[in-house]
DNA sequence: AGGGCAATCGCCCAAAAGGGTGATTTCAGC
DNA sequence: GCTGAAATCACCCTTTTGGGCGATTGCCCT
């Protein structure tokens, strides 16, 4: 959504540039002088917008919390989705067990689930898929 | 670093703006209006980098291909930064052997040096700290 | 020429992770 | 009251990881 904002933006610079290009007298002549500001300096704003967006992160969802969308396409439950944030926290499974106070066992059978369900063959894997599809950050 | 230009960007769009709100005639007589133009047109073009820099990632370094700074703070060798990347792309220590062409020992004995520069003690622990650094994006 | 370092590999062993299967409980929804 | 899904736990077994040695080679630098 922002990266087509920065899209229109870069385009509407290039056209205020185009058009200055192209007819840069006639437009003088006909738009005042602070319209004219205004455009070619709207134009550079979306350019800028466009370079800021380039350069920095590029990453599409910011703040984040999870995606219920693929989060419920995927049918991955709330334990899970609380395991799957202790294992991408870098914890093992005993840490995860501790934490959640339940056994090594069921922990493991979470992640086994959660493998499969991201088609997952290790927790790293698990970890950049579940990223992927945006439900964790 | 692009974010100090950011934030140039920025004090150049808002001392523009400043200018033309305290003495818009004088400016105006002063300068011809190309130049003029150029002057707000870099102003919005610094502020829209600011302004796209604000909105997407805001993590601070962009494109990547490690951090050297933390990188070499760290003493991390070359060979030892290309294994890192190999495990956050979620490889076993055997995938990684195939690919480097080396043997499966090679590849642990350089995890091993990489958790002890890292002070990690899992591989996506390490994965996690690297990032913190800006040493993986 | 010698010291230091990166890169390579080997071996041993313990711990962790992962795969497969089965079982129980709890609880919401029909 | 029955059903199904979620959550829990257990056991067995294989593979992977990780820790802790040691050793060799090649390269850069002084």
């Amino acid at each position: 959504m922002w990266r087509r904002a920065a899209i229109y933006g870069g385009l509407l610079a290039a056209g205020t540039l185009a058009l200055e290009w192209l007819d840069y007298e006639r437009l003088a002549r006909a738009l005042p002088g602070e319209i004219y500001v205004c455009l070619i300096a709207a134009g550079f704003l979306g350019l800028g917008v466009l370079v800021g967006a380039r350069v920095f992160g590029g990453r599409a969802a910011p703040v984040f919390d999870g995606n219920p969308t693929a989060q419920a396409e995927l049918k991955i439950s709330r334990r899970e989705m609380t395991v799957l944030k202790e294992v991408a926290a870098g914890r093992s499974n005993k840490e995860i067990a501790l934490v959640l106070k339940v056994s090594p066992n069921t922990v493991k059978t979470h992640i086994a689930r959660l493998f499969a369900k991201l088609g997952a063959k290790g927790r790293v894997d698990a970890i950049n898929r579940a990223r992927e599809l945006g439900i964790v950050p």
